[in-house]
DNA sequence: TCTTGATGTAAAGTGTGTTTGTCATGATTC
DNA sequence: GAATCATGACAAACACACTTTACATCAAGA
């Protein structure tokens, strides 16, 4: 899956610190999931989903 | 997470294996969807997504 | 009644998501 | 040039997603 997070946030002005927190997951969580190197469990793609004020499938894209 | 799995499998006169085939998972991984067990990873909910032809927020609610 | 299909569940194993802790690097600022 | 912040990455540990195999129950039909 590849995702937007990054332009996302960056629109935003948020570090990944900044997103973790409202996440309420780790940095290197979000981190991760921007760099690619693995994808969010369902719940957690909800909350960036409701995060980002956007559907899940405008935040992430098959790949 | 809820899911509205086994109403739309219902719809469409699906067995769960019906549904497992289509997805390319086991019927138990279905099953366990179904019943709440666990939450689908992220690329399992597209796929689920696309099979039942209807975004993720429509099938997976927030708990 | 015997069988068959659909469903729920369990145990054991593999792989992935997530955390904490840590280190390295580049940019900024004092 | 020392300090700080943002980012990327790795390792160990644990929780969860998923598979396979297997067994039990129930309903429907022959």
């Amino acid at each position: 899956m590849k995702n937007r997070l990054k332009v996302l946030r960056a629109m935003r002005d948020w570090s990944q610190q900044d997103l973790a927190d409202r996440l309420e997951v780790s940095r290197q969580s979000v981190n991760a999931i921007e760099t690619g190197r693995y994808d969010p469990s369902l719940p957690l793609a909800f909350r960036i989903a409701d995060v980002f004020e956007m559907p899940i499938e405008e935040i992430f894209e098959r790949d």
